[in-house]
DNA sequence: GGAATACTTGACTATTTTAGTCAAGTTTAT
DNA sequence: ATAAACTTGACTAAAATAGTCAAGTATTCC
């Protein structure tokens, strides 16, 4: 399974985006000063989640990025496949003579990824940035 | 998250041995065959499975291993366990100045892998070897 | 219109992890 | 004694990760 920090990133910097939706865009320098990610790195990753309608850019000063969506319709699933982190728990054995094609033959645990899978990718589309944010809503930033 | 090939392997092995159980011990070799794993990689495997008390080894000739406990006791969270598979989805950014310390300044994606964790743990603590043998009862090997 | 701000793109890379291999044993049944 | 099978530890090629670096382009504000 796959889940490593660039998908994190792209879950705070947007949690922190969301924050500030509809009040003025959010530049990525401020974002990378609050959440310690690196500059560089953020670009990287809001380019992929603009490229998936997540986020739209404003160019220019006081410039930066605002949601493309309310935030209560954006669910991590949504984030996570913009930035390529699967929730691909394992994949069978690729081309082995033993192995699992996924129809007739499946290996001794194909359904039980499967399942795995499903479990997880449930989780991710029920939490939206919305319910990340009202979680944090006390907080100081 | 990690969640790879040596965790994996781990179950598709215990599946098999967990097939022959209280019949006679199963050789590695035969289970490297059967499931097209290293015999190198297994046996790297099966000590780790050992030393948590999860498999037993008879020596010598037609030794082999056995499972130390029923297939209904041993839960796939001992399994990833014993092969240091940790179901950790991600830790928060170490030692960083804005950080995360889990106490009093949690980061604003902190509760969210908390309950991701304990989301997939879940999962793992409910299934035994047994129900992955009873899945596949029908199957030929 | 020019400076500053901020987005945009693409190439590059050190480090770490993964998935093994390889070698050299020890133990035990027959 | 010999072969089967477990046991241990060191080593490594390849891939993935988590970035950095460089060179832009677009827009706004003064």
């Amino acid at each position: 399974m796959k889940l490593t920090s660039k998908g994190r990133y792209a879950v705070m910097a947007l949690a922190d985006l969301a924050r500030f939706d509809n009040i003025s865009p959010v530049s990525l320098r401020d974002i990378s000063l609050r959440q310690g990610i690196s500059l560089d790195y953020l670009e990287q990753i809001f380019s992929k989640l603009r490229k998936k309608e997540i986020v739209q850019s404003v160019r220019g000063t006081q410039g930066g990025y605002i949601l493309n969506r309310k935030a209560r319709e954006i669910k991590l699933t949504n984030i996570f496949d913009a930035v390529d982190e699967k929730v691909k728990t394992l994949q069978c054995k690729k081309e082995s003579k033993k192995g699992c094609n996924g129809k007739s033959t499946k290996c001794l645990t194909h359904n039980l990824w499967d399942e795995l899978e499903n479990h997880i990718n449930n989780f991710f589309d029920k939490k939206s940035l919305d319910d990340l944010v009202k979680s944090n809503f006390e907080r100081k930033f």
